[in-house]
DNA sequence: ACGTAAGCGAGACGGTACGTCATGTCTTATA
DNA sequence: TATAAGACATGACGTACCGTCTCGCTTACGT
């Protein structure tokens, strides 16, 4: 969790209360957008003074972050799928990340969630952390089983790898400069494999 | 520019306000970030009614908009450089991308476009027409040259391939998920280029 | 009216808030008590943003004094009567005002005005010298007409005259020190024109 | 004291608690004014939990009540002097009281007793019973004594001398409508004991 | 050339939300 | 069981901006 500004006494702190500031959170970002998504809108809606918010949290954006965090856990850790055939595995988890960016009930609270990482970089630290990092790792560990069986090469650079599958997904949905298709997730895996020089030189070359 | 909502009589609009509208937007962008952005603030800062502003753009975010297309325009069209090399072509591109990136002057106002793309579909639109078209035109302009050179196949989806280069830098930069640097950028083209198989596929399918 | 902070622009002001918020903050003392008067329920029962109001009063007890001039100049002037008894005539006028203090309507708003005259020196001045001063002006009036003709001897100090005769009622009032009813008003004239040693000196003396 | 809401232990209440509140209570008054006073300061200067307060106190005015009843006890009865001359007397007393209510140690927390008594009829009742009573009791007493030797009449209503003796003072302090000096006290008491009309009826009668 | 209608700088207005403070109630642990 | 400590729901504080409005002023057009 970012940073506090004094010392409450976490042990006396209200989980009831807690629970209920992160779900609302959640929830009204959902609903009424990051625009109006206020302090006070989450106090209200989670039956809660705002200063048990100010006190527990240093901005909406921290709220928002252990908002997901919360979801994070509930959910558990997220091992990609693996079937053997990397790219097939590949599509399928890039498929379930278009379909459920054009969810407006994890659309919308995302969207939130970034734009006050686009202007927090101590809370950008911490998605990067603990939301982002988790979810890069599965997605390294199942690259790095592709090396072992020689589907990918040993010197390829997996932070790189990563982000060459999901950046443009993720820069395409952010600034909504294409439409988030699963055909697209599939054209973007099998380049990205392949490579925009392509598999198979020797055609090209001829 | 956005959609207005009444129908002022632009012939008689003053120039010299717009342009400093545009100016004092961009340059407080830069100075106070987006979080204390504000439209009173741009008047002031323009000498400017808070109406006038008012009368001739929809939103923050439109006039953030004007204010980068303002520059965009004063700049001019921006080929990509070809000198046969498109992989050190390309490497200097994302190079210079990532030091405008990093320098504040630009990377707080952009971030504060940014911002308001995220949240403001009709904003996001103009943006994909108007400032990321043309640029993404160029960079499709010189992978096309590339293609007719046979340095990439014929069958090359272009957009796809755009995003592949820039979408990562794109997405490290807003989510702020790694650091800019101009090794960064030479990885990337490189690793775009081969692909994440690599480009040796005699060797790794041994 | 007291002092203001910045230098709002009076001749653009709006006549009707004004009134509204006056009218509104001298029913709400009256209504809800000076604990639960705020400058909230000023503006949301006068229909106006807070702004209007910090813009123009310095204090809500500025408001609540406003609101008593406004009422003083709808008013008028009050010359007390002159039937040639001055006795006579100071009983009706403080029998007057013991009724008038005991109607809630005039004693909440007057007694949230004094709490706030207690801890403002600067309101207390502009108390004394256009709500009060006016009506001790009326009553030294009166006392003046009784100097010329003999009823009063011609060194009496006015001010002191004044304070003896409504001094104690004002004090009796405030502190709820005693019931204030019409028979403690003429005993109070009474004694205040006689003194303590009482108006027979022979017997006393004797 | 007022009246308490439940009904705590009181054999086991904390003496050092107690005197700590009502010192910091009064301390705190004349430091910082009725305004800044609250209990959450008092408690903390006090070094006391804020519930210790709303334990044994109904609210922040009988605090500030029984902070002043052990001042009042601690100092013991206080008799006027009795030097045969009720006039010399009575302004010695007069003129204390001016001197006192200047000093700000007194005059602030005094300020802000009378506040709370200004909305508190409760506390009021209570003040005029044990703090003002006995005060008043001991200016009756004085006054008696003259009545006794023939400086007063018999008939005069004690209670309606003591406030022609205090009231205007009081009321001039309260609402400064006037500066408290000592010369004012003479002014006041030789007015107060001659009456309006004068003690030379021989003069003014003819 | 001159009225008139527009854009303009200015800023008051009714609002919403901010982040802080104090209220009075409550819970916890110490003694 | 009273206490020191302090979290809690509540609600007011005074401030910053929102987007609308109205005011005089200037500026250019159409008669």
């Amino acid at each position: 969790m970012p940073g506090r500004r004094s010392a409450p006494d976490a042990s006396r702190r209200s989980e009831r209360s807690r629970l209920a500031i992160l779900t609302a959170a959640f929830e009204l970002a959902g609903k009424v957008g990051y625009a109006r998504l206020s302090i006070e809108g989450i106090a209200a809606r989670a039956g809660v003074g705002k200063q048990t918010i100010y006190r527990w949290w240093p901005s909406k954006g921290a709220v928002l972050f252990d908002a997901f965090l919360l979801r994070a856990e509930a959910i558990g850790p997220h091992p990609l799928p693996d079937t053997g055939n990397l790219e097939r595995d590949l599509k399928k988890v890039l498929r379930a990340a278009v379909i459920e960016l054009n969810d407006p009930r994890y659309d919308e609270p995302l969207r939130a969630l970034n734009t006050e990482i686009l202007h927090d970089p101590e809370l950008a630290a911490a998605y990067a952390d603990r939301l982002e990092g988790p979810v890069r790792e599965s997605r390294k560990a199942r690259l790095r089983k592709a090396q072992r069986v020689g589907q990918l090469p040993e010197n390829l650079d997996l932070d790189i790898a990563v982000e060459l599958l999901w950046g443009p997904l993720t820069s395409r949905w952010l600034q909504r400069s294409g439409p988030l298709t699963t055909k697209y997730a599939d054209l973007l895996v099998r380049t990205a494999l392949d490579g925009l020089r392509g598999k198979a030189p020797a055609k090209m070359r001829a």
